[in-house]
DNA sequence: CAGTGGTCTAGACCACGAA
DNA sequence: TCGTGGTCTAGACCACTGT
C-alpha cells in the first residue's frame, strides 16, 4: 500500500539518485512541488520528512530544501584505538558535579568533582560528531588537548588502562544533538558510551559519543587466534 | 519554543511516568484527546508521533493508543559470544545466489550458491530480534539449528574461526523491518553486521542483524592487559 | 520586502479491529 | 456495525532567509 507520501519520497529519491537533482542543489519549493505531484503541501512535507530522516535532504528554513552532499563516512573504531579519526576539533571545558548517571558510569560518589571536556568534531565545516568525556578532576589535565592527545595521555596513566567497555545504541537525537550535529530531528543517531578502567579498577574515562547515524558507523574487530571469547552460553 | 505538538508529548510523557497513565493501559481516543488539549487531530498525532519514536506508545490500527509495557532489555554481546541471549526463535531456511552486498561481505563470486538462515527471536510474544544469516551452501548445515548451536558449530569447523568483524549503524528500519519486529517506523534501529572468518581466510558467515533502538544495546568489552590494542594514529 | 519553510486548523474519506 | 487510527485536503498565519 504505497501512500502518496511513500510515492513521491520514492520518486525524489530516484530522480537524485539519477543525477536529475544534484547534490547541494535546491530542489523546488514546497508549494511548486504540492502542485507538481497534485497533492496538498502537509502530504508533500510528510514526503521530504522520509527523505529527511534518511539524511538525503536538508531543510534549511526560509530557504530551502537542499539534496545533501554525499558525506564522508566516519568509522568510529573500537577496542581502544582512536575513537574518532583526526579531525579538526572544538573544544570546551568545564568542571562539575558528578550527577545523573555520572557516578554510577565512573563508579565515584555522586557530587564528586569531574571535569568535562565537551568535543565537536568537524570535516571541513560540517560537524561530524558529538562528544562529552568526564574524567575524575583528579585526572583531569589543565589544558585543552586534542582527542588524540588525550587518549596518549590515558596511554601514559600509571597504572595502565586495563580494560575498556563500550556500549552502543541506536536512538533519535535530543534537540541539543540534532543542533550541535546540524542533523534533522528524525535522523537516528549512533550512541556510544565507552569507559576505560586502569589496573586499579578505577575508571579513568567515560565518553559519551554521538554520530550521526547516516554516515557513520562502529567497527569491531575481535582475533579468536587462541579460542578464548568463544563461547555459546 | 516549545511547540503546541512538543508541549502535548512533555505532557503525555509526564503522565506515563507518574502513572497517570499506566503500562498496557489504552490512552484516550486520538479525538477525545484532541478535544482534551484544544488542538487538532493531527497536531495531536503529531505528538503521539513523538512518543512513538521513543517507543512509549504503541498505536494498535482500528484499535487504540497503548502505553508499552517496559520490555526486558537485550543486550548483545560482541567479540564471538553468543549473538543474542537465549531466547525462542522462529527459524527459516533458503537457499539462494548471493547479490547485492553479499558477494563483497562474503568475499565469493556474485551468484555463487548460499544458504540464508532467517531468524526472528521472541521475548515471550514480543518479536526480539530480526537476523539474516548467510552461510556458504557448502557449509551450511542441512536441518535448522537453533541460533546458539549454530554458533557451535561454526566453532566445531576446521579450519577454526580466526577473526569476527563486528559494524554498527544506526537507522530507521524498512517497512519489512518494522513490520517484523512490531516498531513504529520511526523507532530507530542498531543494524549490526557480523563477518566470521576462518584461519584460512574464507568467510564463513555473515550476520545481518537488527535490533530495536528502544531496549537493545550492544556491549563490547577490549582487554588491555599486554598493552595491544593502544594506539593514538 | 518577497519567498521560503514551520505549524496549525477543521474538516473529509478510507481501512482496520472488536463485538 | 461502529469506533478506531491512517491519510489527505485546502487553506491560514507566523518565523526565518536573502535581497
Amino acid at each position: 500500500m504505497p501512500s502518496r507520501s511513500r510515492a513521491i519520497a520514492d520518486d525524489l529519491r530516484h530522480k537524485v539518485s539519477t543525477g536529475h537533482f544534484k547534490a547541494g542543489e535546491r530542489l523546488p519549493s514546497e508549494a511548486q512541488l504540492a502542485t507538481r505531484y497534485m497533492v496538498s503541501t502537509p502530504t508533500l512535507r510528510s514526503a521530504l520528512a522520509l527523505l529527511q530522516g534518511e539524511g538525503l535532504v536538508e531543510k534549511i528554513h526560509g530557504s530551502g530544501n537542499y539534496v545533501r552532499r554525499p558525506l564522508r563516512r566516519i568509522t568510529y573504531v573500537g577496542g581502544g584505538a582512536s575513537p574518532i579519526p583526526t579531525l579538526r576539533a572544538t573544544v570546551r571545558t568545564t568542571n562539575l558535579e558528578a550527577h545523573g548517571d555520572l557516578p554510577a558510569l565512573l563508579n565515584v560518589p555522586p557530587l564528586s568533582p569531574l571535569t568535562e571536556f565537551l568535543y565537536v568534531t568537524h570535516d571541513g565545516k560540517v560537524p561530524h560528531s558529538l562528544a562529552r568525556i568526564y574524567v575524575p578532576r583528579e585526572l583531569a589535565p589543565t589544558d585543552c588537548p586534542a582527542p588524540e592527545q588525550m587518549r596518549a595521555r590515558l596511554a601514559d596513566l600509571c597504572p595502565p588502562l586495563s580494560e575498556i567497555q563500550e556500549r552502543l545504541g541506536a536512538r533519535l537525537p535530543t534537540q541539543e544533538e540534532s543542533t550541535a550535529l546540524r542533523i534533522s530531528a528524525s535522523l537516528p543517531v549512533l550512541s556510544l558510551t565507552r569507559v576505560a578502567t586502569d589496573t586499579a579498577g578505577r575508571v579513568v574515562e567515560a565518553a559519551l559519543v554521538v554520530l550521526p547515524g547516516d554516515r557513520a558507523d562502529a567497527l569491531f574487530t575481535t582475533c579468536l587466534t587462541t579460542d578464548e571469547g568463544i563461547s555459546t552460553e
